[in-house]
DNA sequence: GTGTTACCATACGGACCGGTATGTAACTTC
DNA sequence: GAAGTTACATACCGGTCCGTATGGTAACAC
């Protein structure tokens, strides 16, 4: 009788971050529930108090995660090989072009209420917003010219998540070929 | 004995929904609690539920009053008596370089979990994006080219106000002129 | 097999919140 | 000045959540 569940499964922290930031995405901080995600794993608290202080620290390291998952693709595109600055554009815009941003927007969201992940979110915008100028730099726009670049390359993308635009696939590569021409043109 | 504090102030249903839609600014939805804005006001939950039916439908109500108000902008800026294409631009461009956007920037991250809200939002963000691109197409771009530019143009506003963009003034208005240079001309 | 550790379950207290029921003060209307 | 209405207060219930305390179990060490 009394027959434990004999759970098959032994959590680490990351599949509570991990289920943290996907309670996030989909229904916002107000989802991110010590007792929710438990009942969303299967478990009880008890696991959740046992990797983790209080929800103030699982929340700190969710956002933890998601800057050193950030950094990361920012290395990896500035150590990219191509030399040549208009390929590194190039790169550049792919990437963004294709970048899951589900989560930088719900964290875009959280840290308007949020002075430490607001801190977070800025700083990696920045870094987003200061490579893309250096290299519109590169490419022989000076001072305002480049920042003016960088922020409608950056911006447009922004707002294509945040308005959730859903294009047809062929219109999207149009609108990007044009946007290419346009602001990787003098004038 | 016993001095009931003698109200001084009615309250009327937009004093509520102005409090509400502040608070959502400032904390979220999570902030738009009726015993919390009852505190905030200086009154009790009975003249909440003296008001409105119910938590809901306040919620709705805030977001009618919202869009009322926008709606009202864009009519305001379409009965603009100026026929030049080029002064219309202009003067949308400076409405939203000053508009104050803290309502639409909560409204949208509200619209992330909420599919009542998400058309709302999306039926202005459209109504403003339609409005933009019919100027570009007055002056003489047409298709994807004036799409894209009408997107720039407000995708560059969103991103400013999402990011919490700070520049000074002076900078912010060169941007301005930098913008209007790249999106106006042919190329 | 006994001790130890890692991982999780269960039970409980305190706090907060939504919604309802009911009381009450102030103002109108006649 | 009595009756009705408007606007709000108060008290209470049920539910959810955070955090803690404590106990249980499986896996590994030795």
């Amino acid at each position: 009788m009394s027959k434990k569940p004999a759970r098959i499964v032994r959590l680490d922290p990351e599949a509570w971050l991990d289920a943290g930031l996907d309670a996030l995405v989909e229904h916002g901080l107000d989802g991110v529930r010590v007792e929710v995600l438990a009942r969303r794993i299967g478990v009880t608290k008890g696991s959740f108090y046992h990797h983790f202080k209080d929800r103030p620290e699982f929340l700190k390291r969710m956002v933890e995660r998601w800057r050193a998952l950030q950094e990361g693709y920012l290395r990896s595109l500035a150590e990219s090989p191509s030399a040549r600055p208009v390929d590194r554009l190039d790169a550049v815009l792919t990437f963004i072009h294709h970048k899951d941003s589900r989560h930088d927007i719900a964290l875009r969201c959280w840290a308007r209420h949020d002075a430490t992940v607001r801190r977070t979110v800025s700083r990696i915008d920045q870094a987003r917003l200061d490579y893309l100028q250096g290299l519109f730099e590169a490419l022989g726009f000076q001072g305002d010219q480049a920042l003016l670049r960088s922020r409608l390359v950056y911006f447009y993308q922004v707002g294509e998540h945040h308005l959730a635009v859903r294009d047809p696939a062929e219109q999207r590569d149009r609108l990007l070929e044009l946007r290419r021409a346009l602001l990787g043109s003098g004038w």
